[in-house]
DNA sequence: ATTTTTATTGACCAGTTGGTCAGGAGGTAT
DNA sequence: ATACCTCCTGACCAACTGGTCAATAAAAAT
């Protein structure tokens, strides 16, 4: 593996070192998440990405558990600000259409965030369970109550407001979790830009026009 | 961990301990390789699991390699013979429909296995690439053409088919990988009979009306 | 009955892992 | 200058891991 780069290299403050290297680890530390999981990530490869000895690891993170907490609480939080693309829509079309792209923007950007935190909802969320119980629940409900609200109004469908989350969740998401797999089918390739823009638009054509938000 | 009980304490044949301790352990990899993830897993567990000496483990299958190998085999197997569900439909309802169905069944029996092959895929199909390339490309390519003569026949709306495949895969599959987060917002509880069947009745009619296939 | 093949298992090993620690380097404040 | 705090790191360790093996039991074939 190819060591990350510091973004420079002239003398450095105090705090600098440390926004600087907890960053680097970070970024490391994310992809080994994501390409190994927790388990077969090791410290060691870690270390090596970010081109700092195993040791100094432990010196901003105390233990791998906790260097991993932060990578998947990272991703969460995107994501959260990317929600906020929903609020302040008078439409579905345009809320819904706005989260969309949003989200498949971020698979784009940072599928290897996606995908540890994937993997940590499917090993049972051992460190984030209560992220899920709290944050996300709270979340989801103030959304499903906008979506029901929109429903109520006439604007949409009347369907599920969670299992219309859930779907959107599941497929913009898995863009960046099975980006390998659409990349294989893809001739090995992965997207272009017109490519990217496709699968949005197809995502965004079906289900808006799934729950009735589509004028046509 | 519980042991998994054998189905009965007869005296056996030998063929009928090989395959009775396959798939004895086929079924506790299973569940150790979704719960904990390939590098998590330990052989000990696994055996533990399954009530046998780790050393047994070794006899029927040489490495932890070849164990996980199968296991990744054997859900993608359910997977293909799912598939059958769209063939010999004449509509994209009928046949969408069936396959949507199918799937959904998929992720609330198998969805140990499907945790598996999400987590292989993730992590860059180490050990199934060559099936992405050859049995999943090949079924994608014919499905696909199938869901272009429905679009050509003006059957439904013209949307990309293999966007569309990953739609279905993506949207079935999570209510098992992320079953944990779905169960988490469902008060904790896991999905009841009514709320499997509203799911499905909800990514059916989403889907099947945004890709114009309902007349309504 | 005896030989041969298959199945079972405790004990063991070499390699790897997360984590520690003491000692030193390098800024910062006085 | 000097005392102080942050940062850095090679060397080390106890615990664990996948995998091996020789000895034994059980069943099948002769």
């Amino acid at each position: 593996m190819a060591e990350v780069p510091r973004p420079s290299s002239r003398p450095l403050k105090r705090n600098e070192i440390r926004a600087q290297n907890e960053a680097l680890i970070l970024r490391a530390a994310e992809k080994v998440f994501a390409e190994a999981g927790f388990g077969g990530a090791t410290m060691q490869l870690i270390a090596d990405l970010a081109g700092l000895p195993k040791a100094n690891l432990h010196y901003y993170f105390a233990t791998k558990e906790e260097l991993y907490r932060r990578v998947v609480q990272d991703i969460f939080e995107i994501w959260l600000q990317a929600a906020e693309a929903m609020d302040g829509a008078d439409t579905p079309a345009e809320g819904l259409g706005a989260y969309i792209e949003a989200k498949m923007d971020i698979s784009r950007r940072h599928p290897d965030g996606s995908k540890v935190w994937a993997s940590e909802v499917m090993h049972g969320a051992p460190v984030i369970q209560d992220y899920l119980e709290t944050t996300l629940r709270d979340w989801t409900r103030g959304r499903a109550a906008l979506i029901q609200r929109w429903i109520d109004e006439g604007q949409m469908a009347p369907v599920d407001p969670e299992h219309l989350l859930y779907m959107l969740w599941a497929t913009t998401q898995h863009y960046a979790d099975f980006g390998h797999q659409i990349e294989t089918l893809n001739a090995g390739q992965p997207l272009s830009d017109a490519q990217w823009r496709e699968a949005t638009e197809t995502v965004k054509q079906i289900i808006l026009r799934g729950i009735g938000a589509l004028r046509d």
